[in-house]
DNA sequence: AGGGTACCCGTA
DNA sequence: AACATACGGGTGCCCT
């Protein structure tokens, strides 16, 4: 750890012992040790750490980590600045022929990025309404994409505006900014943010490597911009469903860790045991519906909620409520044991100890109360996803590290629950198994709950274009 | 010109 | 009146 400032060190703490403090400066140290002598601060902040249980987050994750992330920042990632570019000079012409369509429709020309002209034009001009049309929270007239779905058939424009959205967010944030970010060697270092989060995840910046597009055409042209040099590969290791499994874990529900016990697909497994029918017979809007609640249960969703990702009545979405949670009984009471003890606290914790404080959740408001249940709900599930990953990616770097792998493989990003590597084409066969049972076996058995953990490896040259290892 | 915020949208 | 969790960041627009 000697390559950690006292400085770094004693924000790790700070932020440790209370996650909403996020990127601690010395103000915030001196006002958390509650002394301005910084080595009694420190000396303050390591005693209350140890109060707190929190030791082995802080000494077993946190400090290790820097490091690691340090590594991953220097070496980078090679970027096709070609291909780039040409993605530039295509999509500014899309961009351009679009706009003039919009100002035909429209009548006139204006500011099309600006959300305030755009619902002058489309509320107002044209005469556009749909039913229920939501407000922003200032209470203008909404124009997000999920409002604007809502008029598609109402006029052509809405579509024009939604690929120019589609575009102009693509350039203007990816496609005309990562050229000018990148060194020499055409590669691109972000900054990772150790300590800012609230829930124990990294952050990524300048640029956010963690939210490259993923889906849909256009943006996997982007993730194929980001490459290997001729003579290794990208190799992408991702848990498969890991939240929903801790969910499992933490609860204990005898049904759901059966779920995983028995492998296969999670989402039609769950499917099945929710509306009593047989795996095979699951059909495929079963299944929707189960993954949407299976994602919902993780964010502490209400039935309210549920109806908006169904599409569904509000009928409908309490049944499915009811249905799944009437499948997993244990659960659901822990879920609302997590509620309880975090009224009861102030906090919830992971299953390494991090802490997490919520402001809220004994206000009087009922929203403000309902928020910050959701939150407590979810907290304990990412921030051990959080946990497992971090602890995964400080083994693997040992492992580099101790067989002298850092000129074969390097670790290059952390994207919550995967892990992206540039390994060299003569060591993937070596490497990557050895990989995938570190992030396999990294939580302790005997607080597995039987409930396997699984690895999923791709490779490529591209990062858009990665085949399943094996 | 620069700061703060609103709105929007990409990822897990 | 509320919004399913956690982020970073672009542009517009208002302020000083």
């Amino acid at each position: 750890m000697s390559d950690l400032t006292i400085l770094e060190q004693a924000a790790l703490a700070v932020w440790v012992l209370d996650s909403s403090v996020t990127q601690p400066d010395l103000e915030d140290i001196y006002r958390a040790a509650g002394t301005r002598d910084f080595e009694a601060a420190k000396r303050a902040l390591l005693q209350k750490i140890e109060e707190n249980g929190l030791s082995y987050v802080y000494e077993k994750i946190e400090l290790p980590l820097r490091p690691v992330l340090r590594n991953m920042e220097k070496k980078g990632m090679l970027v096709d600045a070609e291909a780039l570019a040409e993605l530039s000079r295509d999509y500014h012409k899309k961009l351009d022929a679009i706009a003039k369509k919009i100002y035909d429709h429209a009548g006139s020309e204006f500011n099309i990025n600006s959300p305030k002209q755009l619902g002058d034009i489309l509320f107002d001009t044209l005469g556009l309404s749909a039913a229920r049309q939501k407000k922003t929270p200032g209470g203008a007239r909404s124009t997000r994409e999920s409002e604007l779905e809502k008029m598609r058939d109402l006029h052509p424009i809405i579509e024009e505006v939604l690929a120019y959205r589609e575009l102009q967010k693509l350039l203007s944030t990816y496609i005309d900014v990562i050229p000018g970010l990148l060194d020499a060697e055409g590669r691109l270092h972000t900054t990772f943010l150790q300590a800012g989060t609230t829930t124990g995840r990294l952050a990524s910046q300048e640029p956010n490597l963690q939210n490259i597009p993923n889906k849909g055409d256009l943006g996997r042209a982007i993730r194929d911009a980001f490459v290997a040099p001729p003579g290794s590969k990208l190799v992408a290791f991702d848990y498969s469903q890991i939240e929903l499994r801790l969910a499992a874990i933490l609860s204990g529900d005898e049904e759901l860790r059966a779920v995983f016990r028995e492998g296969g697909d999670a989402h039609a497994a769950v499917a099945a045991k929710m509306f009593g029918v047989a795996p095979k017979d699951v059909t495929h809007d079963q299944r929707r519906r189960a993954k949407a609640v299976n994602f919902g249960i993780l964010y502490g969703m209400g039935v309210n909620a549920l109806k908006e990702s169904l599409g569904s009545t509000r009928a409908e979405a309490q049944e499915f409520y009811n249905q799944y949670f009437a499948a997993f009984p244990r659960l659901a009471e822990y879920l609302e044991e997590t509620k309880a003890d975090a009224t009861r606290t102030g906090y919830t914790t992971t299953l390494f100890g991090r802490r997490r404080y919520f402001e809220g959740i004994r206000s009087p408001i009922p929203y403000v109360r309902a928020a910050a249940e959701r939150m407590a709900v979810n907290a304990p599930l990412q921030g051990t996803q959080a946990d497992i990953v971090k602890l995964a990616m400080i083994e693997i770097d040992a492992l580099l590290e101790r067989e002298h792998l850092r000129g074969h493989a390097a670790m290059l990003l952390q994207i919550h629950d995967e892990l992206l590597f540039e390994i060299r084409d003569d060591a993937i066969q070596m490497l990557a198994p050895q990989i995938k049972e570190i992030m396999e076996r990294i939580v302790p058995e005997e607080k597995c709950a039987n409930v396997p953990i699984t690895v999923n490896g791709k490779s490529g040259q591209h990062w858009g274009e990665m085949k399943e290892l094996e």
